[in-house]
DNA sequence: TTCCAGGGGTAGA
DNA sequence: TCTACCCATGGA
């Protein structure tokens, strides 16, 4: 028990901050990100039903993490958050055989060297998958805006303004469908979401189950949903941890025309074929050519 | 005004 | 399986 904090030991090849610059999740509520201080804070909603300021840093050989908001922390609360902690970081990938795959192929040793690969996460699938909805046909601007009315409708922290956690699906569920749909303002999308919280409320959708299937297996469940297609299936499918799906979109479109096919657009059996040499890490592949591409 | 963004459902061939 | 057409929203 200690009022300061945790550390998680990491191994050698975690990098905390290639972690959370991975993908846009860290502009997405209720994360937030410090990029001076190198923080990353998350208003997380523990199983006792309590809103906390979880605020996690890089430090030598792990990650630090404690509660910003000066809550009292117990034994099992630690170990709830070292959970938490471990989950949105995919603290556990072992990226060895990612990396010794990918000696095998020129213009790639930028992965191994700067430590790429491992992907940020939210503590619940749940979360993931009503923020991958809501990257469905819209710009990132309109996903960081959806995402942040919708984590208005999240149980408030006690005594941080405007400071909510994601909300639970039996919280949406619990809601009135026009008025979900008018707080949240996600166009069609909002059906979708309402359903999917529905489900999970109800029991008739089990995530955890979720969680321990195969990649085709999760790929087929995702799939299932509406709202969810290809892209939205392959991009969970790759936040946890499975990557022999390409998820494309018009951002793979935009880096593969620029990147691999001389400025002209490729169809989707282009790329397909073109990332078909990296065998199981494909999925993974592509990802880190769009990161990379942007970052240029 | 039209187009489009980290797409997907559906009807009809 | 493949193709149109439709879907709410907000910024350009």
């Amino acid at each position: 028990m200690s009022d300061i904090g945790f550390i998680i030991p990491t191994a050698p090849q975690f990098d905390f901050q290639r972690t959370v610059l991975s993908h846009g999740w860290l502009m997405l509520p209720p994360f937030t990100w410090d990029g001076e201080e190198g923080a990353l804070a998350y208003a997380y909603e523990s199983a006792a039903g309590n809103v906390l300021r979880l605020q996690i840093c890089g430090a030598p050989d792990g990650v630090q993490a404690h509660l910003s908001d000066s809550a009292p922390m117990t034994e099992s609360l630690e170990a709830e958050l070292r959970r938490a902690v471990r989950t949105m970081l995919n603290i556990d990938w072992d990226l060895s055989p990612f990396y010794a795959a990918m000696r095998a192929h020129q213009s790639y040793e930028w992965l191994e060297e700067e430590r790429r690969g491992r992907i940020l996460i939210a503590p619940s699938l749940w979360e993931d998958l009503a923020k991958v909805l809501l990257t469905t046909n819209c710009s990132w601007s309109q996903t960081v805006n959806m995402c942040r009315q919708l984590c208005l409708l999240g149980a408030p922290h006690p005594n941080i303004k405007d400071c909510h956690a994601f909300p639970s699906p039996g919280r949406i569920a619990a809601m009135d469908f026009d008025q979900f749909a008018e707080s949240v303002r996600a166009g069609y999308r909002s059906a979708y979401l309402y359903e999917l919280a529905g489900k999970i409320a109800k029991g008739e959708i089990d995530l955890g189950a979720w969680l321990r299937l195969d990649s085709a297996a999760l790929f087929k469940a995702v799939k299932s949903l509406k709202g969810f297609g290809d892209y939205a299936a392959g991009t969970i499918a790759r936040m946890y941890g499975h990557f022999d799906h390409i998820a494309i979109d018009t951002a793979c479109h935009t880096m593969f025309a620029e990147r691999h096919n001389g400025g002209v657009k490729g169809s989707v059996d282009d790329i397909k074929t073109h990332y078909e040499r990296f065998g199981p890490w494909r999925g993974l592949v592509m990802w880190m050519d769009i990161m990379r591409h942007h970052g240029e």
